[in-house]
DNA sequence: GTCTATATGACGATAGAC
DNA sequence: GTCTATCGTCATATAGAC
């Protein structure tokens, strides 16, 4: 296997075993088993344990644009200028959460790094969050401007529905993995929690 | 210090060290220092670090009705008694985001028990969550029998008001602790989540 | 109850052969 | 590019004196 490749093989392994286990939680002889390399192989990629970390979050910064397709998703983008709000809403739950479900891994990494508190780690939700907020925002600040909607602050409102999602999303990964206390599809989830939104922010 | 005083001093040390840096990125050594202690008398007091952990689970289930005193505060019973739904889920989330906001190593220890999937964690969480399902869930049915809120699953109107308040938190606790995003105070937040999801589940 | 000293093993990281 | 062997350090845990 070339360096490149044997490369991108520990990162992923690593990726994974951290956000399995934490980066503490995590040894270099683990990932070197996982890879199914030596040890000395995952040092001879990365200088350190620290540098795995930071290749990480580079890797993940760099792949930015994919972690958040759905803002240039079609639908969605013909929907917003249709100004069909159910619809607006609902794909933007629904492709969230259909995101969140397929790359729990990640989600798990994002909240360890964030408890982790390294210092590039909350570079990396500054950036992404404030775009969401830019992008939701907007939206809602020109339906209020048609009137459409009530004036609120349009940050509370994306406050709001970006925690129902991801609430959402976190008892299916982290708290009620069997689904005991709420099991409802996806599509479902989206579906009420844009109703209740939207009958939440309207005049 | 007796044993009981000296136990309890430990526990607590560990408790502060572990929600700020879990249970993997906490030694014993930094548990013993801090409680400004020798580490063997750590381990006179707890068998292995593994017993200090299940210690704390003990204390934290038998400190369980005093994680939500918001289900007997007087002026929320009153509230329900009187079927003022805008104060009824007003003082809900106020008071949990004031307890949230007061007790956030509490919170990040959850997270991290969570993330690091240890037995127990799983069963303290699901007492709880049911808990509160079933509190603001029953009321939610009260007052769709009154004709007040429209037909939906009572426990997708309680994620997504759950989602509104632990969310905001989480953003104060975790990614955005300068409030760089969204500045407001937990009464505003109240404020906002309550009508948004009063409006959002009426009839 | 509390300490110092230490056993035992794991972890991150390196050396050097192939 | 990959391995085996190993180093120094740190972590959990114990022994034994006071």
């Amino acid at each position: 296997m070339s360096g490149g490749e044997r490369r991108e093989q520990i990162l992923e392994t690593a990726v994974r075993l951290f956000s399995q286990n934490g980066f503490n939680g995590t040894t270099t002889k683990e990932i070197a088993a996982a890879a199914g390399v030596s040890e000395a192989m995952v040092f001879r990629h990365f200088s350190s344990k620290d540098a795995l970390y930071e290749a990480i979050l580079d890797t993940k910064s760099c792949q930015g644009e994919s972690q958040f397709p759905w803002t240039t998703n079609k639908v969605l983008l013909d929907a917003m200028a249709r100004k069909d709000d159910y619809e607006v809403f609902y794909n933007i739950a629904l492709h969230a959460m259909n995101k969140h479900q397929s790359d729990q891994g990640f989600m798990r990494l994002l909240l360890y790094f964030a408890l982790e508190e390294h210092a590039l780690a909350s570079k990396f939700f500054k950036e992404f969050v404030t775009r969401i907020y830019k992008f939701i925002g907007d939206y809602i600040k020109t339906r209020q401007a048609d009137g459409a909607m009530r004036d609120l602050e349009p940050n509370i409102a994306v406050r709001a529905f970006m925690g129902m999602l991801l609430h959402h999303s976190l008892n299916n990964i982290l708290w009620d993995k069997k689904r005991t206390v709420l099991n409802i599809s996806n599509e479902e989830a989206a579906d009420n929690f844009a109703t209740i939104l939207l009958n939440g922010i309207k005049k």
